[in-house]
DNA sequence: AAGGCGGGGCT
DNA sequence: AGCCCAGCCTT
């Protein structure tokens, strides 16, 4: 969805009489189609595939450490079946530092249930996709718009905030997803797939060039006179007190990460000895490898571990 | 509705 | 030293 679809595709205001949300999605619309960023699973010579990796990424990874990652795996595995004959180990490794790895596994298991039940083909609409593994509400919507080129009322954490400005009128949204946002967000999504395709990326990309969480650059932004945020003076976030990221030092995920690591870095098995010098905790090293076995992202054998084949 | 689950870069 | 990032899954 770069330009000149961006382009083609851009409303009118006819519509605005009927349609209070119809100036706000023309000018992001008109926005985009001026300055969407040049991203390889947006080319025009993607496939429904690359976009379902991609998007897969992309779940809590910045896009710029998606990229690479992404280039070198679709050259890897151009295919879902290349990818669900791949041996776990080599998927892990692929996935390096990306984050989350079990994300990785799912991926792989929904390459092999693609081609064990839809032919080896990403399937089609919302229902299906979201029966694939690692593949949620914003998952199957992202896919359903920009691999198929379906109407889906796609909302991630950039839409959120979007709505939450321009609409509500609040510095950010709720910290948990609400029935009230998802009514609002489908409520602004155009019902032509061209348009819903359009409002899709273009409004995921204002949150995240422009109407982005830490510094806003409302002197940039399209709508800056529409925003009802913006207009109320940009209120303080009424959340923030109950906002509590979760720890790192410490916890079990940052021992997970450097078992991970290790495991990774390694050619074959690694000697429990070596495993259990990753961290000074016995019991909470003990405790976390038993969980990355539990999840499939480590095998012991013998008084060795590995990564699964 | 809340909490677990990686990792890195920016303020 | 926080905060944030194209979320998903389980409880």
């Amino acid at each position: 969805m770069t330009g000149p679809a961006a382009r083609a595709a851009r409303p009118t205001t006819a519509a605005t009489a009927r349609d209070p949300h119809a100036d706000l999605r023309d000018a992001v619309g008109r926005w985009f189609g001026d300055t969407a960023r040049d991203l390889p699973w947006r080319a025009p010579d993607r496939t429904p595939w690359g976009v379902l990796v991609s998007e897969v990424m992309l779940q809590q990874t910045p896009v710029v450490r998606v990229e690479p990652a992404w280039r070198a795996w679709m050259e890897r595995w151009p295919e879902p079946a290349d990818l669900a004959a791949a041996s776990t180990a080599d998927v892990l490794r692929a996935w390096g530092r990306l984050g989350y790895p079990r994300r990785a596994l799912r991926l792989q298991e929904c390459a092999r249930t693609i081609v064990a039940r839809h032919d080896g083909v990403v399937p089609l609409g919302e229902e299906a996709l979201r029966a694939l593994p690692g593949v949620g509400e914003y998952t199957a919507a992202a896919v359903t718009a920009f691999a198929h080129a379906q109407r889906a009322v796609v909302v991630d954490t950039n839409v959120r905030r979007v709505l939450a400005r321009a609409v509500g009128g609040v510095a950010l949204p709720a910290p948990s997803y609400t029935a009230a946002e998802r009514a609002t967000a489908a409520a602004v999504a155009p019902t032509d797939d061209a348009g819903a395709v359009l409002w899709a990326a273009a409004s995921m990309e204002l949150g995240a060039l422009v109407c982005t969480a830490r510094s806003p650059r409302c002197g940039a932004c399209p709508v800056r006179d529409a925003c009802a945020w913006r207009r109320a003076g940009r209120p303080g976030d009424e959340h923030a007190a109950r906002r509590r990221t979760q720890a790192w030092a410490g916890t079990d995920r940052q021992v997970r990460g450097r078992v991970m690591a290790a495991l990774r870095e390694a050619p074959g098995p690694v000697a429990g000895d070596t495993v259990r010098a990753v961290w000074h905790d016995a019991a909470q090293l003990d405790r976390c490898v038993a969980s990355l076995v539990e999840d499939g992202l480590v095998e012991q054998v013998g008084g060795r571990y590995r990564l699964p084949d």
